[in-house]
DNA sequence: ACCCTAACTTTAATTCTTTTGCAATAATCT
DNA sequence: AGATTATTGCAAAAGAATTAAAGTTAGGGT
């Protein structure tokens, strides 16, 4: 179980993920997936492009959204369902959960405290196949509520 | 505690709660609230115009939205974070949470099944005010993973 | 190693959802 | 009841995400 992986093994495993699941290992699609990683943070698709224009001068947004659809499918990537405006992508699945602020839309991470299997088992249980789960917490943030 | 409320107490309850937080109890607020209750599924907004224009035969997609909005933040309606195409709405909250199938999209309901009371503990540490918590599963559905 | 096929990227335009501005209306407070 | 002020309704626009068509590229087979 690596702990840390340099830049040439993210982009190697990104790769044998995308191949595993039928898709192809493309440039566009491992610059997207190593933006993701870099910024370490949500952003939107929006700001994925502006992050990878310099190291690929043509892409357009629908290519950024069609990575993200087969890196999310891959594994590589998680949208973020903040349920407002645009929507948000990061490099998950990471340890942590998020919160949404229902007036001014921020999301900010929360540490994991859940136990969640209980509720992978539920889904099972329906028939859905889960691969991850993620607690949105809703409410007002620090910046709101005074 | 009451259990089981009368569609007058739901009205009038719905009102104080519009109230209570500075807002209007308009015909419109609490028709789509009624509706949203009725309904007892996810709804997109323009369903949600349909099955109001028996009642209110002057709304628009606008006002629909922006009831669910002060809905929202009286706590009478959520937005389910599904993060696919149109916002979709419950009127939560109720004991159950979420699984959106990456592939098609379907929002299915989830039996609830875990305990949430740390991870809102871990949101007010970072000075979150939390008024709920939902669990997203994501993966694939039934249909989608044969 | 090369070619072929299917998949992917690109560009432009389109579709669909959501928001905004302003006049008219309706709900709350005195 | 009357005044005040938020909210509705309508029109239009902004914004996000998808689609279509044409060219390009990756990856499997020979």
């Amino acid at each position: 179980m690596p702990e840390m992986l340099s830049p040439i093994d993210q982009h190697s495993e990104a790769a044998a993920a995308l191949r595993e699941r039928g898709y192809k290992a493309t440039s566009q699609r491992l610059v997207v997936r190593s933006a993701l990683v870099e910024l370490g943070r949500h952003v939107r698709a929006e700001e994925l492009l502006a992050a990878v224009r310099d190291r690929l001068p043509n892409v357009s947004l629908p290519t950024i959204y069609a990575s993200l659809e087969a890196l999310e499918e891959a594994g590589l990537a998680r949208r973020v369902p903040a349920g407002r405006g645009a929507a948000l992508f990061d490099a998950g699945p990471v340890d942590h959960h998020h919160a949404v602020c229902r007036r001014c839309g921020a999301v900010e991470d929360v540490p994991l405290g859940a136990e969640l299997d209980s509720t992978l088992a539920s889904a099972s249980r329906i028939g859905f196949r889960a691969d991850g789960a993620e607690v949105v917490v809703h409410g007002l943030c620090a910046a709101c509520h005074d």
